[in-house]
RNA sequence: GUCCUCGUAGCUCAGCUGGAUAGAGCAUACGCCUUCUAAGCGUACGGUCAAGCGUUCGAAUCGCUUCGAGGACACCA
């Protein structure tokens, strides 16, 4: 309808000799009174014309001329106000109940490969709120590009190399000695969570003393492999599978890292000072240069993230969007640099900042941390309150606002969460259709023909739109905030309407009504991991 | 100190290519179950969009300044 609206009055501007047609801007008025879509083209004209806008407008409604628009009016301070006829509506509810699952898709993203990284966290502890901030996010996301067509990759990089996984180990290791009385020092850097006790009390339940003579890298093989597949197993609760799992190891196996600097080298970004091979990312987007070598010969992790990055760069992504914590932001310079430097296109690579999740206990703001092991995890959320309540929890805000987390003010609340009133209009619908199915779907409402079922009609013919700009924008809260208004004007309909009655025709239209918004409900929850259940 | 993000109702947040009278939920007060699920619906109350200046026919939205909150500025990752 939108289309239709635009042409119309790009025929008009024609007829005007007017040359403007990347002017044009429609809105959805928020006052019905101004009608159904408007324009301000009038006002955006006032300077080439150098005329009134009102004056502007009301030419350019005269040269309107379509049967699909019932009426047209000009109103201060030169908006064009379209009413138009809603058969168009019904129209759409053939296309929903055909559709089914697919309907709202599109293809704006038809022969794009995007490559979406989240999480990611290493293999050192389990996953907490950050993460499952994150996580929401980031599967949210591709879950939207995908129903638009995008050749999208969910991938999580595996820091499974260097220092953190030393610690890792030797914090087993210290645990378990602990288990066997003898003594043996946590790292500096180590980790206290119970997941690192838990593994050292596996292993001494299976072997008792007998790791006691083992090297430090079978307790981080170990350690790390079960952490892994802990997250792995915890992603997958939360509904998130992801197509690819990249690790450190392997990128520096399959990339010599030191041919990695040569190359930075022969393209002028390295030097040698006070010991240490540096690269000079101040001359690309940094605003200091960082260590890529250290005095003690050993690599800073930039180089395998680098590289990393270079692998991405050459499996030939349209677009790669990584999503990363606010506290890693003074890394993405580095990494553009990194990217630029190897002679690769720096805009290519979108990272996402979310703002972490602070934890609150008794209204006092506790400082979370894997050393210390205090924390929320991802799990204890979701035991807490369902993944359904967390996901759309975590997909209703905007990665920009700056949440504190309560866990017990969460399970208190947790049947205040929106998700049950979005389900519970589900549950509401499903139980009708139980009850009694459609006929038909028919050509025309012949009994349904008044405000009440055109606010619902209008909302489902939204959600494409709503689709389209929640991908484009990249913001899948869109689409919560979305399906949570579908679901009030549903409530608000069927406390008004009687669904059932005697009446066969008007029925009948209910419930293909009905059964669209249940459709477009639960085709908008899926694409923020929502399962919504038939009853309630 | 430098840089990044944020500041909208008592609280939690939408509002993002600038548009018409700034919106929800929670909280508060009051109504609505003899009829398909009351985890629901309706009404009321609630605002200097942090402040100031600027750009514009028009600013919560764009620019600058100030104030406030959080974060980043390692030969840790």
């Amino acid at each position: 309808m939108k289309e239709l609206i635009i042409n119309v009055i790009k025929k008009a501007l024609t007829k005007l000799g007017l040359d403007c047609e990347d002017k044009i801007e429609i809105n959805i008025p928020k006052l019905k009174e101004n009608g159904d879509y408007s324009t301000n083209i009038a006002l955006k004209l006032v300077k080439d014309l150098n005329k009134n806008p009102m004056e502007i407008a009301a030419l350019i409604k005269e040269n309107i001329d379509c049967e699909q628009i019932n009426k047209i009016e000009v109103k201060n301070p030169g908006f064009i106000n379209f009413f138009v006829d809603k058969s168009y509506l019904i129209d759409n509810l053939k296309k929903v109940l055909n559709e089914k699952e697919n309907y709202g898709k599109n293809d704006i993203g038809k022969n794009k490969k995007i490559n979406i990284e989240f999480v990611s966290a290493n293999p050192t502890g389990i996953l907490h709120l950050g993460n499952a901030r994150g996580g929401a996010y980031g599967d949210s996301l591709a879950r939207i590009m995908r129903f638009c067509g995008y050749d999208v990759t969910e991938e999580y990089y595996i820091n499974d190399a260097g220092n953190q996984i030393n610690n890792l180990g030797e914090s087993i290791k210290s645990r378990y000695y602990e288990l066997c009385n003898k003594e043996y020092p946590m790292p500096e850097g180590g980790y206290f969570g119970n997941e690192i006790k838990e593994i050292a009390n596996e292993i001494y339940e299976n072997y008792e003393d007998k790791y006691l003579n083992k090297d430090i890298e079978c307790f981080k093989e170990l350690g790390k492999n079960k952490l892994l597949n802990k997250i792995i197993e915890d992603l997958k609760k939360y509904r998130i599978n992801y197509d690819i799992f990249t690790s450190e190891k392997e990128i520096s196996k399959k990339y010599n890292l030191n041919e990695i600097i040569n190359t930075l080298d022969k393209n002028g970004y390295v030097y040698e000072k006070d010991g240490a091979i540096w690269f000079s990312c101040s001359k690309l987007y940094d605003d200091k240069d960082h260590v890529l070598i250290k005095e003690d010969k050993s690599l800073t992790y930039l180089v395998p993230d680098i590289a990393y990055h270079y692998d991405k760069y050459n499996r030939g992504y349209d677009k790669m969007i990584d999503i990363f914590g606010t506290d890693h932001h003074g890394y993405v310079a580095r990494l553009k640099s990194g990217i630029k430097a190897l002679g690769n296109d720096p805009d290519k690579l979108e990272v996402k900042l979310l703002q972490l999740v602070r934890l609150v206990e008794n209204n006092t703001i506790v400082k979370m941390s894997k050393r210390s092991g205090k924390s929320v995890t991802l799990n204890d959320l979701i035991n807490e309150i369902g993944v359904n309540a967390a996901r759309y929890y975590f997909s209703k805000y905007s990665l920009d606002t700056q949440m504190d987390f309560d866990l017990n003010l969460a399970k208190k609340k947790s049947n205040e969460n929106p998700v049950y009133y979005v389900c519970y209009a589900y549950a509401r619908i499903s139980s009708i259709l139980k009850e009694k199915d459609i006929i038909n779907v028919p050509e025309k409402f012949e009994t349904l023909n008044n405000d009440d079922t055109y606010n619902v009609l209008e909302k489902v013919y939204a959600f494409p739109e709503i689709v389209k700009s929640a991908a484009l924008k990249e913001m899948p809260h869109i689409i919560t905030n979305y399906v949570y208004e579908l679901a009030n004007i549903f409530h608000a309909y069927y406390s008004k309407v009687r669904i059932l009655s005697d009446d066969e025709r008007k029925t009948n239209e209910n419930l293909v009504l009905i059964k669209a918004v249940r459709q477009t409900i639960f085709n908008a929850l899926n694409l923020i991991g929502v399962i919504p259940p038939e009853k309630m």
